[in-house]
DNA sequence: CACCAGGCAAGTA
DNA sequence: TACTTGCATGGT
């Protein structure tokens, strides 16, 4: 069985992502940068409150009552200023219209995003994937975890585009099983020990033994 | 008390 | 290029 079969028959399907509108997606991606999901969705509900999910009006607000809004979600100094860099970029090259981005194509979307302040690879890539729709898998700490907790990848396989290659090589271009992939990588990826090797909390190893699993990149 | 969470950029050598 | 550090709240 494979890697994706397994976490889907434990867990069920995740239904990502936890959000009314596309642009509350990206405001997420931003504001759960390391940090837990839970505390995102207090800052989330703070905005939604003051009415400001919007690009004008993220725009318009000045980043010390910004930060205000979102402290829940932590770093909130730093990520209201990412925010409104995102904001600001929307509202430069798509003059703040959603619908405009969400034509653009998806490398140049990709380019654009990166280029932000703020907007590293993991962010860029959950946007397009989970506000976007585009076919294209996102990569994080559990990924990397379990991937090499199973002893699924090499050194040089370790960088964030590394892995990106490994599941696009070995996966069909459908944007829904990607989206359904990554989310039950971080649902499974939350009872793999963090610094620990593998352990009887580790559930790929709790179903069965890694060389029955058919995973991506897997050799054995 | 320690450790972690759906990262990223800036500083250092 | 390759580490290291700052950012910060809230839960276990």
């Amino acid at each position: 069985m494979e890697m994706f079969d397994l976490m889907l028959n434990h867990f069920g399907p995740q239904n990502w992502w936890p959000a009314e509108t596309d642009l509350e997606v990206m405001v997420g991606a931003v504001l759960t940068q390391n940090t837990n999901w839970k505390n995102v969705e207090r800052a989330i509900e703070n905005l939604k409150d003051k009415g400001l999910l919007s690009v004008a009006n993220l725009n318009a607000t000045p980043n010390s009552e910004l930060a205000h809004l979102i402290r829940p979600a932590g770093y909130y100094n730093i990520k209201a200023k990412r925010l409104k860099n995102l904001m600001y970029f929307i509202a430069e090259r798509y003059q703040a219209d959603l619908s405009m981005f969400m034509e653009d194509d998806t490398q140049t979307l990709r380019q654009g995003l990166l280029s932000v302040n703020g907007v590293g690879p993991e962010t860029a890539d959950s946007i397009l994937l989970y506000a976007a729709h585009r076919t294209v898998f996102v990569i994080d700490a559990y990924t990397y975890r379990i991937l090499s907790r199973h002893g699924m990848i090499s050194e040089d396989q370790a960088t964030y585009d590394g892995l990106q290659d490994l599941f696009i090589d070995h996966l069909p271009e459908d944007a829904s099983l990607f989206n359904e992939f990554h989310a039950l990588i971080v649902k499974t990826g939350k009872n793999y020990c963090k610094r620990k090797p593998l352990c009887d909390r580790c559930p790929l190893e709790k179903w069965g033994p890694c060389h029955a699993v058919d995973l991506p990149g897997n050799l054995d």
